[in-house]
RNA sequence: GGGCGGUUAGCUCAGCUGGUUUAGAGCACCUGCCUUACAAGCAGGGGGUCAUAAGUUCGAAUCUUAUACCGCCCA
């Protein structure tokens, strides 16, 4: 080994070189393969648009480990990954970019509006993907796919098509959430409610036939000028009467009918509600119930149209003329209009405060606007059922257990009909025709022909209505592809909570649908990653941490390393940019432990059974423990306990076999005896490297594999495709396990009495041990431990003569250390530190002997508890009467 | 209003089926060490009425109920 390692860990000279080989050697390809199992994970398709923030590279982080793990266990492990076309998102950003050329989608025209959408997807629409890769993501890079594939838009028709004709899909003029900023229906959804400080005004409305009035609440006094009836509570005592009486909507003198409907309650405002029918979801019930007209008064950019539309069961029947004033002003322009107008007429009777939930779309975050239009639905109910069922029957089961499915049961439950048309131009377009003579035909082609010309609704399709199709549409469905009947249902799917129902609920539905198949067993929800203070990060607030900054400062494995390290299961993770020190130190460790056996090997072996008869006491240690290690981190990987089983792997690496086995094999390394005994320990310590290498490498990939490198056999490549490692019962060693215990406990128990009797660090003392036959030659078969590790001169068996009363005393598990005090220990100093533990001891004794008096615990206890106790009673006393004595030995030599 | 989380060391969090001496880790802090792998490190140490109250139990950080506060989702 002639390559000098440097003292820190460079992951600047190790990630894009590693990253590289792997995908020249195809290793992330996943083959059609009848000889091994499939595992698949979709990826969650981030949108074109977007650029690699933390939750992406957590989430991200999760299924490659997942991945990873399973490639190593033999699977064919293959991660489909791809991006979604995100209609609003990417049609803003284009139209953004317009914008700064002063101009709009309509001065391009459909056609070439979509072509630049379509340029600006090939120029920047890799940039999330590469960045994936950043982060070591083991993509099959050949299978990424995009949801405006043609392969996957034939899907969205085909599925389009076959809802269609088996009526759960329709058209009809409904009232939706209206985005006015994007100028496009949402889903339900895709609306949140936001709590806003907002005003009720009381406005007064004439009766036709005197000079008296009512007085209407209103949070949204813009709309009367859409106003088709008052409404008053069936069960208000006091207004029942003016039922079928006309009054005047002020402002525009238009008389409608005061009528009782039993939406109104009579305890809200004044009693007495307009109804907006065109304007609100619950006023357009209210309008179906009694046979009113719907008044459309806004456009689609929620400005006051010059003409309101007038509507009457579905027909466009009437227009009603708005004040020119008026007319043309944005929505809440309108607003102050109106109550100015009002005021002048002094109609306008108070403004109250009041705080009122607002729905605001989730894309542009402008309050939504409740819009009679024409729109695509797909019925849901049918579709819900069986989704429903997989879920509550476990076939899909939800990690974290039970946090989400009852949430899950719920919106399939309540869920209504789904809202697919989008007025955007960048989307699947709906395939359905319309002909001059008022026909419509649904087709995934165009059914024009010379003589029959048929033109295509100008909608696109939500972008969730692809996406839904994700797990099936990218092995090639409807086809029934190789890849589909192997890698499909897939296994894992790890996302966020928060796309429960836009995506994951809306999979389930359609894989039960199209497919008669659950799309995955699992699904993984993974928590948000907050600052340091907990808060969401966000462009606003400036606390975003990017990914690839961390990336560059510390290394991908360290990003990795610490977002899984600070996770556990569903929770959030509060993380700062300091926390990844912890990610870049745990390398270099990792890197300096390789580092110190390069310095001592000549050639790199990892086949330690071949010096079977020259393991000694911490090499079956070190393996007993590793072992132990294999069995944690893949059970833990098994139930998506990933920050356990890393936390496993890692106090192993660190704690048992840097603290501790690299220690105690230097005085084999150091002192040339036997050849053989120092080979075993270098075999030993090889092959647990190596064997850390495999646990870690699905968490920290790029370093595990430079260092494995050096030591592979044989025909092995690379770790990404060598084996996990196997468990082995037999290296299972409890009796080593005990004893190195023993040697731990006593030898930090020594450098303690160091450290506080102030014993200088270099000055070697001796030691003098009692004990029983068995320990004591175990201690002596040790003693080399003790010399390096705890700064002892000697160990010596005291045969009883040493004077107790001159000794500092450490009794462990019934073994005395005793350290001469000579100049070195303060008598005092070592009474108070007898004393100390005395009382610590005593206090335990006390609560162990009530405990074993307690007539009902000795009745009711498990007897392996109560032997338990009475163990613990028993090498409590033992120690006590032991440092009573010493305790005692001292204060009487005084 | 309904549902779901959370409250454990100064900070961020583990603690899974109630019993491993008197609750752990990382960071931060204190002391001593540049000991021939690593100061991004080593050794040692201090620090907790497990939110509050009641209950179940031989035994509760852990189970139940209530309360308070924080957060998320739905209406």
């Amino acid at each position: 080994m002639t390559r000098d390692v440097p003292k820190t860990y460079d992951p600047k000279l190790v990630e894009d070189k590693w990253y590289q080989h792997w995908l020249d050697k195809k290793y992330f390809h996943a083959k059609v393969d009848p000889d091994k199992k499939p595992y698949t994970i979709v990826i969650p398709p981030p949108n074109v648009t977007s650029v690699l923030h933390m939750g992406h590279a957590y989430n991200n982080t999760l299924q490659d480990i997942l991945i990873r793990y399973h490639r190593k266990l033999g699977y064919s492990a293959l991660w489909l990954p791809g991006t979604d076309h995100a209609g609003i998102a990417t049609q803003s950003v284009v139209e953004r970019e317009l914008a700064r050329e002063h101009k709009t989608r309509h001065d391009l025209g459909r056609e070439r509006f979509v072509e630049r959408v379509w340029e600006w997807k090939n120029h920047h629409g890799a940039a999330i993907i590469n960045q994936l890769k950043k982060i070591g993501c083991s993509c099959d890079w050949d299978r990424e796919r995009f949801t405006m594939d043609p392969g996957l838009s034939n899907a969205v028709r085909e599925v389009f098509i076959r809802l269609y004709n088996k009526g759960l899909i329709y058209r009809g003029l409904r009232i939706v959430n209206w985005d006015p900023a994007s100028a496009t229906a949402l889903a339900d959804d895709e609306v949140d409610h936001i709590e806003l400080q907002g005003y009720l005004y009381h406005i007064r409305y004439r009766f036709a036939d005197s000079e008296d009035y009512i007085v209407v609440a209103t949070t949204r006094p813009e709309t009367l000028l859409g106003d088709t009836a008052v409404a008053v509570a069936p069960d208000d005592e006091d207004k029942k009467h003016l039922v079928g009486k006309k009054v005047i909507i002020p402002v525009v003198n238009r008389t409608v009918e005061i009528i009782s409907d039993e939406y109104v309650d009579k305890e809200f405002g004044s009693g007495f509600v307009k109804v907006t029918p065109a304007h609100d979801p619950n006023d357009f019930e209210i309008g179906r119930r009694h046979g009113l007209n719907n008044v459309l008064v806004l456009d689609k950019n929620a400005c006051v149209m010059p003409v309101c539309q007038v509507f009457n069961d579905n027909q466009y029947t009437d227009e009603i003329p708005v004040p020119d004033d008026i007319a043309g002003l944005d929505r809440f322009e309108a607003r102050q209009k109106i109550i100015e107008k009002l005021k002048a007429l002094s109609l306008l009777e108070k403004i109250e405060k009041h705080t009122h939930a607002v729905g605001h779309s989730y894309r542009s975050k402008v309050p939504v606007e409740p819009y009679l239009s024409v729109q695509w639905f797909v019925k849901m109910k049918p579709l819900a059922e069986k989704a429903l069922k997989v879920v509550q029957e476990k076939q899909i089961k939800f990690y974290p257990e039970n946090r989400f499915d009852k949430t899950y049961e719920h919106w399939m439950l309540t869920i209504r009909d789904w809202c697919i048309s989008r007025q955007l131009w960048w989307g699947h377009r709906i395939p359905v025709w319309y002909n001059d003579k008022g026909e419509m035909k649904v087709s995934a082609e165009d059914p024009s022909t010379d003589m029959d010309k048929w033109i295509q609704d100008t909608d696109v399709l939500d972008t969730w209505f692809s996406s839904q199709l994700w797990p099936f549409s990218t092995l090639g469905w409807p086809d029934e592809t190789d890849d589909l009947k192997y890698f499909y249902p897939t296994n894992t799917l790890v996302t966020a909570p928060d796309i429960i129902f836009f995506w994951v609920a809306r999979m389930i539905m359609a894989g039960m649908e199209f497919k008669n198949e659950i799309p995955f067993e699992n699904v993984y929800f993974n928590g948000i990653v907050r600052d340091e203070q907990g808060r969401k990060m966000s462009k606003s607030l400036g606390n975003g941490i990017d990914p690839l900054e961390m990336i560059d400062k510390f290394s991908a494995d360290a990003v990795r390393f610490t977002i899984v390290m600070l996770s556990s299961e569903g929770q959030d993770i509060n993380i700062s940019p300091k926390s990844f020190e912890m990610g870049r130190n745990f390398s270099n460790k990792i890197w300096n432990a390789f580092r110190f056996l390069h310095m001592n090997l000549n050639r790199p072996d990892t086949d330690f059974p071949k010096y079977q008869d020259s393991l000694i006491l911490e090499d079956r240690w070190i393996l007993s423990r590793l072992h132990k290690a294999i069995r944690d981190v893949s059970e833990n990987i098994g139930r998506f306990r990933l920050n356990d089983a890393l936390n496993a792997v890692y106090h192993f690496f660190w704690h048992d076999y840097c603290d501790w086995y690299l220690e105690m094999i230097k005085p084999r390394l150091y002192n040339q005896q036997s050849n053989d005994l120092k080979n075993a320990a270098l075999a030993v310590a090889c092959y647990v490297m190596k064997s850390s290498m495999e646990l870690l490498h699905p968490f920290i990939p790029f370093i595990t594999e430079e260092i494995w490198q050096t030591f592979k056999t044989g025909t092995q490549k690379s770790i990404v495709i060598s084996d996990w490692p196997e468990f082995n019962g037999n290296l299972i060693n409890e009796q080593a396990e005990r004893e190195i215990q023993l040697i731990q406990d006593a030898i930090s128990g020594i450098r303690n009495l160091r450290a506080e009797m102030e014993v200088p660090p270099g000055k070697k003392i001796p030691l003098f041990v009692e004990a029983a036959d068995s320990t004591w030659s175990l201690i002596l078969d040790n003693k080399n431990h003790f010399i390096s590790l705890a700064k002892i001169s000697e160990i010596n068996r005291s045969d009883g003569t040493l004077n107790k009363s001159d000794a500092g005393v450490l009794v462990i598990k019934n073994v005395e250390f005793l350290i001469p005090m000579a100049e070195l220990i303060d008598r005092d100093k070592e009474k108070v530190r007898l004393s100390k533990e005395i009382e610590r001891l005593s206090g335990l004794e006390k609560t162990l002997i009530s405990k074993l008096k307690n007539k009902n615990f000795i009745d009711k206890a498990p007897e392996n508890i109560i032997e338990n106790e009475r163990k613990k009673l028993a090498g409590v006393q033992e120690n006590l009467e032991k440092i009573r004595k010493n305790y005692d030995n001292l204060v009487r030599s005084n």
